[in-house]
RNA sequence: GGGCUCGUAGUCUAGUGGUUAUGAUACCGCCCUUACAAGGCGGUGGUCACCGGUUCAAAUCCGGUCGGGCCCA
């Protein structure tokens, strides 16, 4: 009967369902005897992908080890339906632009389509058999998570964390909102590197190069480095700006490069971060000629109305007229895009909700010491990034789909209102109800129209998985977070900021730091690149469990790049433990199997077990540590090879006549002991191959999961048996490279054979290796080395 | 440019001072053996990225170079 594995996976996927085996109930007995995980909330505007399905499996194996170490395993399942993500999603699906619906009709279209994909994701997650706690998952958009991410707002306010100040932000002019430095990647355009000359006030003129000329009557200063020669004479003297005819100085600072362009640059409000960069320096004036649509205003004069490609093509013609144009050239040089949608960022200056934050670096450090770090060297990006950090944190976007702030400001007296906490959530963009401004009472009342960054939400994971459901006091702080390490400076950060904020305290003991995945080159994988990989096909080729199999082949932190091999392993060890199970009930046949109650008496069995012992201890203690990959190699070694081609090669022949009925009873109570013990120990990495055939064993518990891991045996050192049986295991290859060489089966009989050896060890072993090597007998000499040899040949015709 | 990290047979990987460098996968040979040919036994295959240093001894420790990755500027 061959396995079908694609069916024992849905049967045994379904019997856990039915039986609601990873429900999660508090152990009333304290703290330490439960384990909860603070689990990364996919998105939902994307499919399963193969980083998915190989970080998951990685919480899966340390969620499965400790509910079988006895501990109350809070393994929460959440979405993360929030922000711009979403927003992309739904108008992709509904073909609708959120600009030119109601508001509440989008957000109720962004909530259905979330519905949708949730529903649909849940299922991959499933099959791959996450156990996670499906059925109460959270969503980091539902009425809960709003509430309690507005709760912990007005927490912010309260605390005099939370202020509102005009800033300069970083903005997409395509998605009109701000974004955070986090959402930005660099990208390489081409561009016209334009050189204008600008007059001096006292004679004289200085060249300056810029790819930005549009932002011309943005321009506040010209600077060239203090070290360059060729400008020492123009510092401290003022320019006069082309078209526009104000004045701006002429000032010097290291950052200028003066091989680029003509080493003299024009500084605006703002071109770029390096513009910004001096502005804060030096505290120049601000001339903002961007509106948030990314139009030219009128400060800009004949640019006015204009979008950026326009009015720098305008701008040039009108300079090439008055004579200002030196040259062009066409470069390439590197910009800041917004990632998800690859439009160069602008730099604005807009009021917006900012965390003060950079008063508590100190905190943050201390945080992330006491934290437990899998890999250890993880930790020092997340300090690194503390040590930079250089602004507060910006939470409001203006976008439609997110949590609204629950903030009014008043008309009449400009005082802001904030909403009880026991009325939230709320939307103020939406509300009709009436409310008077707390201070003058006025019923005038302005609603707060941005909305707060996802990450002001996903900072609160705890919160939000474990409130709603009454285990926050409990459980907080978690005992581990898993998570990948691009955003260490991100998720990690932001959690560790908001709970010492809020709790003054780390929000998880331990954080378990997973690696990237890339495709068999090494490259990453991208729908532009066409090499992207569907973990679904591995499923349904090699099965959950060789899917799981292959995520455990790496250490903490570690990138993997796809390698179908590792697949292959994993299904041949699916199908093997299969089998041998299969082979362990032929030789029990019908005899009812019973509990191994006293130490056996045959060397075989004896060995056995103190092989078992041994391992448990090693992957016990490895498990311990987090180090899956290692502690399924050593189970791996000990299956493959001490039990079945050393053990089961043995007791194979066990069950023929001739064999005395108590060896045969100890044998198989041995037997499926161990097997038993092997089956629990592949359980967290293999959860479907392993369940289904613990259940069919006559007698089982609800399920392998639930059952205790293995523990040692005292009783079960044997020393100097085991010792001995290492000798005669060594013999036994001896034999088998003989038949090789000989062209002979395994199986094949040996009439005579000559061993020369450890004679006393050997005549202990006789008779197995005599029965397992189908040797008629056996001769004995006694040497150093051990020499192997047939003194018989069989006859041929 | 800075921080972190990785570089070991065709491929992936173990190995943090000490015999002949681990295992898997791929390939080749033998063996249908009444659990499994998706198996067993055996074999081919490595200047341990490069250069220099420390040491009786270096894949391993130190310095540098080159190359890949992630994060940041």
């Amino acid at each position: 009967m061959e396995l079908d594995i694609e069916k024992m996976e849905n049967n045994v996927k379904k019997y856990w369902e039915d039986n609601d085996i990873y429900e999660f109930h508090l152990n009333p007995l304290g703290r330490e005897k439960n384990f909860s995980i603070d689990t990364p909330p996919p998105t939902v505007s994307g499919k399963m992908h193969m980083g998915h399905a190989f970080s998951y499996p990685h919480q899966d194996f340390i969620a499965r080890y400790k509910r079988m170490r006895g501990y109350s395993v809070f393994y929460p399942w959440g979405f993360d339906d929030n922000g711009l993500p979403t927003e992309r999603y739904t108008e992709k699906l509904m073909g609708i632009r959120a600009e030119r619906v109601k508001l509440e009709d989008f957000i109720k279209a962004c909530q259905e389509a979330s519905a949708g994909s949730e529903k649909e994701l849940m299922a991959t997650w499933r099959n791959m058999g996450i156990s996670a706690d499906f059925k109460t998952h959270y969503t980091t958009m539902s009425s809960e998570s709003r509430k309690i991410s507005q709760s912990m707002f007005i927490d912010l306010v309260e605390r005099k964390r939370a202020y509102r100040e005009e800033a300069p932000t970083i903005r997409c002019p395509s998605c009109r909102t701000s974004i955070s430095q986090i959402e930005l990647k660099d990208g390489i355009i081409s561009t016209d590197f334009v050189y204008i000359k600008f007059d001096l006030t006292d004679g004289g003129n200085i060249v300056i190069a810029t790819t930005r000329p549009e932002m011309l009557s943005a321009c506040v200063a010209l600077f060239v480095n203090g070290t360059d020669e060729r400008y020492r004479q123009f510092l401290n003297k003022k320019a006069i700006v082309p078209i526009y005819g104000y004045e701006v100085p002429i000032m010097s600072d290291d950052a200028i490069q003066p091989e680029k362009g003509t080493g003299a640059e024009m500084m605006c409000t703002f071109g770029d971060q390096n513009d910004l960069a001096l502005w804060r320096k030096y505290q120049l004036p601000l001339r903002t000629v961007l509106d948030n649509a990314g139009r030219l205003n009128e400060a800009s004069g004949l640019l006015k109305g204009m979008l950026i490609p326009d009015a720098r093509k305008t701008i040039v013609t009108k300079l090439r007229e008055q004579d200002r144009i030196e040259k062009i050239e066409r470069i390439k040089h590197s910009v800041n895009l917004h990632e998800r949608c690859d439009t160069p960022i602008e730099i604005g200056i807009s009021t917006q909700w900012f965390v003060k934050y950079l008063d508590l670096k100190d905190q943050f450090k201390t945080r992330s010491d006491e934290v437990t770090w899998l890999p250890e060297h993880m930790k020092i990006r997340l300090d690194n990034w503390i040590d930079g950090l250089k602004w507060d944190w910006c939470i409001s976007r203006q976008r439609f789909y997110g949590v609204p702030f629950p903030v009014w400001y008043c008309r009449s007296c400009k005082n802001m209102v904030l909403a009880d906490k026991s009325e939230l959530p709320v939307d103020p963009r939406v509300e009709s109800g009436e409310r008077k401004c707390s201070h003058c009472g006025s019923d005038e009342l302005e609603p707060e129209r941005d909305v707060m960054d996802t990450w002001a939400t996903s900072s609160l994971s705890p919160r939000l998985a474990m409130l709603p459901k009454g285990y926050f006091n409990e459980l907080y702080p978690m005992d581990i977070r898993f998570q990948g390490h691009d955003i260490i400076s991100v998720w990690a950060f932001v959690t560790i900021v908001r709970s010492e904020i809020h709790d003054g305290s780390i929000p998880w003991s331990r954080i378990f730091i997973s690696g990237n995945v890339y495709d068999p080159l090494g490259q990453k994988m991208s729908k532009s690149k066409g090499n992207v990989l569907e973990p679904s096909s591995f499923i349904e080729q090699y099965g959950a469990d060789a899917l799981r199999f292959w995520a455990s082949t790496s250490v903490p932190g570690e990138d993997i790049k796809i390698k179908e091999q590792d697949f292959v392993r994993g299904k041949r060890t699916v199908i093997k433990l299969y089998n041998a199970f299969k082979l362990l009930e032929i030789i029990r046949s019908d005899r009812t199997l019973k509990n191994l109650e006293k130490p056996p008496e045959n060397m075989a069995n004896m060995w056995i077990l103190a092989k078992l012992n041994s391992v448990v201890k090693e992957v016990t203690a490895l498990m311990d540590q987090y180090l899956f990959s290692k502690a399924r190699t050593q189970l791996d070694n000990f299956f493959w090879n001490t039990f079945c081609d050393n053990y089961l090669e043995i007791i194979k022949g066990y069950g023929n006549t001739g064999t005395d009925q108590a060896l045969l009873d100890e044998t198989i109570s041995v037997s499926h002991h161990v097997f038993l013990n092997v089956l629990r120990m592949y359980a967290p990495i293999m959860p479907f191959i392993t369940e289904e055939i613990y259940l069919s064993y006559p007698e089982h518990g609800k399920s392998i999961h639930l059952d205790s891991w293995p523990s040692l045996t005292e009783e079960h050192i044997f020393s100097e048996t085991e010792e001995k049986m290492d000798y005669i295991i060594e013999i036994i290859g001896k034999i088998r490279n003989l038949k090789t060489g000989n062209k002979m089966s395994m199986n094949a009989p040996v009439e005579n054979l000559l061993i020369n050896g450890n004679s006393a060890i050997l005549n202990d072993g006789k008779d197995i290796i005599m029965r397992m090597m189908k040797v008629g007998n056996i001769t004995i000499g006694d040497s150093q080395d051990i020499l192997v040899s047939m003194i018989e040949k069989q006859e041929h015709k």
